[in-house]
DNA sequence: AACTAGGCT
DNA sequence: GTATAAGCCTAGTTG
């Protein structure tokens, strides 16, 4: 798949062994590096959340009239769903009964005054549980958080444990404050670079898709240039709805997306989806046969491989078995993209390293799969986010322009 | 340990 | 007829 990049693109000759070998070391450095923490910001927000929780608890349990307890899915859905009988039309099924997520009450969010609180309980209770309550016990003496870094067997993409340090909230105001804890030291600032679409940008490439390298050539929104060619319009005619549908089948295309997991995402009907499906492969001719022609070859060779040679292997990908053969067909779709991106990122992790020790006091300090976080001093700030962005970009020499955004805060809410 | 849920890219 | 969008990590309940 990757032969026509390969001759034409400027590629480091590094193989994917030598890049989990080299990125190792840096991965160290990382951990031993570690992020600031703001405790008593954290300790603010807990008390604040959880008063917050412990009034949505005592309100639901009022409108519910009964005596449960709230963080057990199954208690819960006997009540809402058993007692008192909401509407069970097109919710999910768990084993058990009908399911509580909140994708799923979102649906029924009217039919009863406990939802939209339950909802909310929700969300904060996980940001307490997950997040305010249990990273203050992980700091350690030099007042930090130090993670550890493991490089995953099936993707070559990096993951992060005790704590996990890649999935630190930002959605929500008390998600934003919450990564708003994350600071930097006195005298120094914090820089937060990612790639932008990166993935996008390589299934492009890789599939040689006419339309959407000249959006990416051209620096468009690829989104609404997707919209405009699915919805038959002008660039200048795409709505917001219409930009929000193409962003969704975009990203759909990257995971092996159905008519059906794309009506459930978009709440619009399988007949909908189909038609957008239809209309994306049409004006996407490069990416439809990149997908067809890599399911063909995983079938021809069990494995899929990714830009720098990295393989996994599809057991099932000839099986009779449809849903685990379909399982492996998308991530024999979706494996060398991610993949690659990760060893693109590994590889500016590996030359920035180098880069770094030339400024005293800059170090980096998070990795999270299309995003590098360095800590350095605020007089080399603007020499450093130069640096960070041309490392990222020139790395790796792509057929379409690689992109990366920098931006700088003291802390990390600000730094995205 | 399995299940359910939900945080991030 | 059946399941249905990739990859991770963490927490609480249940039996």
């Amino acid at each position: 798949m990757w032969q026509a990049i390969k001759k034409t693109a400027k590629l480091p000759k590094i193989t994917d062994t030598e890049i989990r070998t080299q990125v190792e070391p840096v991965l160290r450095e990382i951990e031993k590096n570690g992020i600031l923490i703001d405790l008593s910001k954290i300790e603010l927000l807990n008390k604040d959340v959880g008063k917050r929780i412990e009034k949505l608890r005592k309100e639901i349990l009022f409108d519910l009239r009964v005596k449960i307890n709230l963080d057990s899915p199954s208690q819960l859905s006997d009540v809402l769903f058993n007692k008192l009988k909401l509407p069970t039309a097109d919710l999910k099924k768990t084993q058990s009964g009908f399911s509580t997520a909140a994708g799923e009450l979102y649906k029924i969010k009217n039919s009863h005054p406990a939802i939209p609180k339950i909802l909310k309980y929700r969300e904060f209770s996980k940001l307490k549980s997950t997040y305010l309550l249990p990273l203050p016990k992980l700091i350690a003496a030099d007042g930090r958080l130090h993670t550890h870094y493991t490089q995953d067997a099936r993707t070559g993409r990096i993951t992060s444990r005790d704590p996990n340090l890649q999935n630190i909230p930002i959605k929500g105001s008390y998600g934003e404050a919450i990564r708003k804890t994350f600071v930097a030291p006195k005298d120094k600032i914090l820089v937060a670079a990612d790639y932008s679409q990166i993935e996008l940008r390589i299934i492009a490439a890789v599939a040689g898709d006419r339309h959407m390298t000249e959006a990416f050539v051209n620096n468009r929104d690829v989104h609404t240039e997707t919209a405009a060619l699915v919805f038959h319009k002008e660039v200048n005619q795409v709505t917001a709805s219409e930009r929000r549908f193409a962003k969704t089948i975009n990203f759909g295309v990257l995971y092996g997306m159905t008519p059906f997991g794309l009506s459930q995402a978009l709440n619009i009907s399988q007949e909908e989806a189909n038609r957008y499906i239809f209309e994306y492969f049409h004006a996407h001719q490069g990416i439809k046969e990149y997908i067809e022609e890599t399911i063909f070859q995983a079938r021809k060779r069990g494995f899929v491989e990714t830009l720098f040679g990295f393989k996994r292997v599809l057991e099932n990908i000839t099986a009779d078995n449809r849903a685990a053969r379909e399982a492996d067909e998308r991530m024999a779709v979706n494996t060398p993209i991610q993949g690659t991106a990760a060893e693109i990122l590994k590889l500016a992790m590996i030359n920035l390293s180098k880069e770094l020790k030339n400024f005293c006091e800059s170090r980096l300090i998070l990795t999270i799969h299309d995003e590098l976080v360095v800590e350095c001093k605020k007089s080399d700030l603007k020499e450093i986010m130069e640096l960070i962005a041309r490392i990222m970009e020139e790395g790796v020499n792509l057929p379409i322009p690689i992109k990366v955004e920098v931006k700088s805060g003291n802390n990390l809410a600000e730094a995205k």
